[in-house]
This record gives C-alpha cells, sequence and structure tokens, in this order.
DNA sequence: AATAGTTTTTAGATTTGCCTAAAAATAAAT
DNA sequence: ATTTATTTTTAGGCAAATCTAAAAACTATT
C-alpha cells in the first residue's frame, strides 16, 4: 500500500497518541497536527478504508496492526534521519526536527536500510528515543521521569518529552544532554523544585517542569570498587 | 517565495529543455513530464504570475533570470544527494536518479549546505554533471562527444547523456563509467560503430547511439614521456 | 428525564494539480 | 489563398486535503 504525506503524518500523530491514552480522540489528533476536526474525521474515514485503523464513529479509534507497522517505518525513518544530521552533518540536536518531518516522507525502502548501516544502526535518536528496527522492533530502555529518581541516587539523561526549540533552548544553557549524568542532590516541596549535580561541577537547580521534561536511565554505583553500570 | 513539489519539477525541467532549445513548447515539457499539454498550460501560467517565466500564449517560454536561479537551486540539490547517496550510502549511479528525484524538493536551505560540506564540496554528480554551487556557478568542462573524438586519441568518460536504467545497464556491462581512460582505436563507416579500448583490455566495438550519448574529456600525452595529462 | 454543554460528524466550499474534449491559434501543404 | 494538420489554450470535471458553519451524537448537570 502506498500512502502520501499527510496519510503518514496523520498514521504517526495517532501512533504517538495512543501510546499516552490508548483510544485517541478526534480532537486530540486535531490539536496535535494543527487542523480542525472536520479535517481529521475526513482522514479517518480515508484510513479506516485502508484498514490502518479501529474507528466507529464518535467512539474514537486506534491503529490496526497494519497501522503500527505503517506508524512504526515512519518513526523508523524519521529518528534515522535525526540521528544522521546530528552526527554526520553535525546540526544541533534541537534543529533536526522540522528537516526530518520532510525526510520521514522518502519514499524508499533501500535507500533507509542504506542509511541505517552507514549509520552502524543506531539504537536512539538524538533525544534518547529508541529507533525501530526494520521489523519495528527497539530498545524499551527503562527510564524513568527525573521527577521520579531518588535522591543521591547518579542516573544518565536518556530522553527529553518534547523537542519544542524554548525547552532545547534551556537544555542547552544548563549543558544538560542525552547521557549526561546526574545526581539529584535536594528536593525542594515548595515549588519542587531540585537540585542536581552534574560531575563534580557546582550544583545547580532545575525546575519542576524542566525536570518533568526530562527521562533518566537510573546507575547502579558498586558497593565495592565505586564503578558505575547501567 | 516557496514552490510545491510539482512547480519545482516544472521549473528544473524547462531549465533542462532550454539548454537545448532556448525556446521551449507545450508539448516538449508535457512529454518530458509524462503530463498533458492542459496541464502544461496551467502550470505555465501559475508560474508567469510568479514571475518564473517570460511567457505569452502560443509562443513558447523560457526562464526568468529569477526562475534559472530558482532551477540552479533545484539541480544543485539533486546532484548533490546524487553524489550522497553514491559516495556515502554506496548506491550504484544508475540506481540514485528516483530517489534524488525526491530528495531535491526537501526545503532547507541550511541542510544542502552542511551537505555540501559533509561531501567535502564536490564539483560533478555520479553522472559527470557539474554541481552549481551556492551561487548557481559551476564547470563548464570542456567536454566533447564520443563520436567527435579523433582516432587514437585517449579521453576519459566525464558524463552520459542520459540516466536510463537501460543505458546504465548497458554501461555496466562493458565495464565503462565515469572516469574510465579509454581509446577509439577504429571507426567503422558502415553503422558508425567504433572499436575502443582501455586500459591493456581488450579492444570491443560500441554502437553509434551509445557513443552519441558518452561523453569524454580528451587526455594530452606527453610527446618526451608519455605521461597523461587532461 | 429533560436540558445544557461538548465533541464529533456532515454539508458545502476552496485550492492545487491533474484529466478529457472541444475550441482557437499557428504552421504546413496544396 | 484556402484548406488541412498540428499545437496550444480553454472549458468543464475530478480527487485530495483543507476549511467554516450547521447538524447530530454523546456527556454532564440539574
Ligand atoms: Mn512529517
Ligand atoms: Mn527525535
Ligand atoms: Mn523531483
Ligand atoms: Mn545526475
Amino acid at each position: 500500500m502506498n500512502f502520501s504525506t499527510s496519510e503518514e503524518n496523520y498514521i504517526k500523530a495517532i501512533y504517538h497518541l495512543q501510546q499516552a491514552n490508548n483510544l485517541v480522540t478526534t480532537n486530540e489528533l486535531a490539536t496535535e497536527l494543527n487542523t480542525k476536526a472536520a479535517s481529521v474525521t475526513d482522514m479517518l474515514k480515508k484510513l479506516k478504508t485502508k484498514k490502518m485503523l479501529h474507528y466507529e464513529p464518535y467512539q474514537g479509534f486506534t491503529l490496526s496492526n497494519e497501522g503500527k507497522k505503517v506508524a512504526l517505518g515512519i518513526v523508523r525513518k524519521h529518528r534515522l534521519w535525526e540521528y544522521f544530521l546530528v552526527n554526520k552533518l553535525e546540526f544541533g540536536w534541537d534543529e533536526v526536527h522540522s528537516i526530518a518531518e520532510e525526510l520521514e516522507h522518502i519514499h524508499s525502502p533501500v535507500l533507509i536500510e542504506k542509511l541505517d548501516a552507514y549509520l552502524s544502526y543506531p539504537k536512539f535518536d538524538p533525544h534518547g528515543d529508541p529507533i525501530p528496527d526494520i521489523n519495528g522492533k527497539m530498545e524499551t530502555t527503562k527510564q524513568i521521569n527525573l521527577t521520579d529518581l531518588e535522591l543521591n541516587a547518579k542516573a544518565e539523561v536518556s530522553a527529553v518529552g518534547s523537542q519544542s526549540s524554548e525547552l532545547l533552548e534551556l537544555l542547552r544553557h544548563k549543558n544538560i544532554g542525552i547521557g549526561t549524568v546526574l545526581e539529584v542532590i535536594r528536593k525542594f516541596t515548595f515549588d519542587n523544585s531540585i537540585e542536581i549535580v552534574i560531575k563534580k561541577n557546582p550544583p545547580f537547580s532545575i525546575s519542576h517542569q524542566l525536570a518533568q521534561t526530562l527521562f533518566v536511565k537510573p546507575l547502579y554505583v558498586s558497593a565495592t570498587d565505586g564503578s558505575i553500570t547501567k
């Protein structure tokens, strides 16, 4: 089956929304895609006839198994291109999203397999999100929200919850990126801000709002020699 | 100004056609783009209002200066992507045209500049065609048609006149590619076929039709030490 | 259970890009 | 100089993707 750019954008958006909610609603999707509910309904009908969706009028919708496969293919392309842009063309990781939003629609299976090989089969994109393999399988690293990290536990930043340029600007300013190892040394109940320390640098605090968008993989410090493992 | 994929394909096609003919006709363009004359007329009107064309009904048309600039930008993107696909992703040079046909429409000036830098500012694409620089300037290597190469003169294949897969299949079979150094050792007047030799390999013959699609840069063999220069 | 509020769908338009068939303009041939 | 043939444009229509406004269906509240 062949899909237009627009159909692909809808399928991918539904995929992301149903990760959180399972059942997706018309208005949710309209908001996500900056379009109107009426336009969404039109597309839902089309995607249903293409067997991409489970959808009954007024009842919400989810991707069919076939739809999920298509979605994972687009996500795969998006994240591989992002990896390419950052690691080969030296873009900043806060500059690549919108370009990948176009590149993900280039239709050529062999292109994406050769790109994957060229990049040495990366497992995560520059934002810490896992890259599905050719069969749609991807790492499910047990990452937790930074707000849930316990006091005095070391952890490695593994993903960010948004790609907004405002967020990425702030992270760059604070020198936090994917792979940064940090430790929470204090939590303030007044505003839920937390104080963290990176390496031997002076501690600094980050807001609850920022902590909520950061995901980390806890690191386990050996009791005997102090070495760090994941 | 912003252009749709369709508009860009038209502009680029007009650019290529007017290289040969100067004044381009509606039917020519329709054939080139596998579309109908009526569709071409529609697009001509649109491109004229966008000041891309000099066009009066029934009188043929050419690109305006602005149109040429846009065309060169698309050609630049097309050829840079082709170079990337062949020299980084290891595609065959006969497999890249249709993929580049899509990639050339990715809209991001900074992307193409970073790609150019990553590729070390190549001057020719995998088919021997010159790549315009950011200002639209490109090499005008004095290449001649293989049919015009004089007997017993060495020359380097620098371009092919078409990207048809039939042609490229034949070239691959005969082991001829961009950069191949050959020498014409005989010309047959009966069918205008010519006999050539590559390195120390056995000579073989190629048809007039094939010779017409090949362009070469003559090499000048030093009279004193036999060394080759361009 | 009836009413009010919200969400979703339908109805009807618009834009872009394409098509076929017919008309108009140009070019070629007698 | 007409007639004939070819090329190009116009007229009218269609499919995809969007929109606004109105109707229909669900949900929540009294
Ligand atoms: Mn996209
Ligand atoms: Mn990403
Ligand atoms: Mn193209
Ligand atoms: Mn080329």
